[in-house]
DNA sequence: AAAGTCAAAAAGCCCT
DNA sequence: AGGGCTTTTTGACTTT
């Protein structure tokens, strides 16, 4: 897992807005020699996914398995170009991306939610940790990167559990108290 | 090939 | 209707 060899499907909105215009094409074919799955707009979209929920019946009352869109890279491509200049979509912009996409609105509506809610989780996660750093103690001052880095992973960790472990406090009033 | 892991799409809930 | 937020589920990928 913690593989540096690792085929990376998912890319930074950096390497996107460095991206010229002109060389979208070939981005998208380069990725399409690694993954060859989801290079065109239209392949994993098939006609169920724009037209069935989840959780709709098939003909025969049989409750259809939910299936889970994979987003082509150009798919992802353009909603991040957007998102990268507005965060909000109006439903007119909605519904001439999603077309222009290949995607129903509702996909982009979804999108975007998770998208900004991605976004608030990271800015909340970093600064956790950053807070975590300037409380401590004068040691603190002279934290390592891996050290924020550690306090990033611990911070998520204790976001993520709604039932926080208490830890004995030594240091301090010697109490027990919620961790972080 | 099976099991495990992770990121993300979508569902669900509540709120405005 | 659409937003934030949480949870569930799934597809892709890695490890064994």
């Amino acid at each position: 897992m913690a593989d540096s060899n690792k085929q990376l499907t998912s890319f930074f909105i950096e390497d996107i807005l460095s991206l010229k215009e002109d060389k979208k094409d070939d981005f998208c074919n380069s990725e399409s020699d690694r993954t060859d799955k989801r290079t065109d707009i239209s392949v994993c979209m098939d006609s169920e996914d724009k037209t069935m929920s989840s959780t709709e019946m098939t003909g025969g009352g049989v409750k259809k398995k939910r299936s889970r869109a994979a987003f082509t890279h150009l798919q992802v491509l353009e909603l991040e170009k957007k998102f990268s200049r507005q965060r909000y979509l109006s439903a007119p912009e909605r519904a001439h991306l999603a077309s222009a996409l290949n995607l129903t609105e509702t996909q982009v509506k979804i999108w975007f939610q998770n998208r900004r809610y991605k976004t608030k989780r990271r800015q909340l996660t970093t600064e956790h940790a950053k807070e975590y750093f300037q409380k401590s103690d004068a040691s603190a001052v002279a934290a390592t990167e891996e050290d924020f880095f550690r306090a990033s992973l611990l911070a998520t960790v204790y976001k993520s559990c709604p039932y926080r472990p208490y830890v004995y406090d030594f240091h301090g009033l010697r109490v027990w108290r919620p961790a972080l």
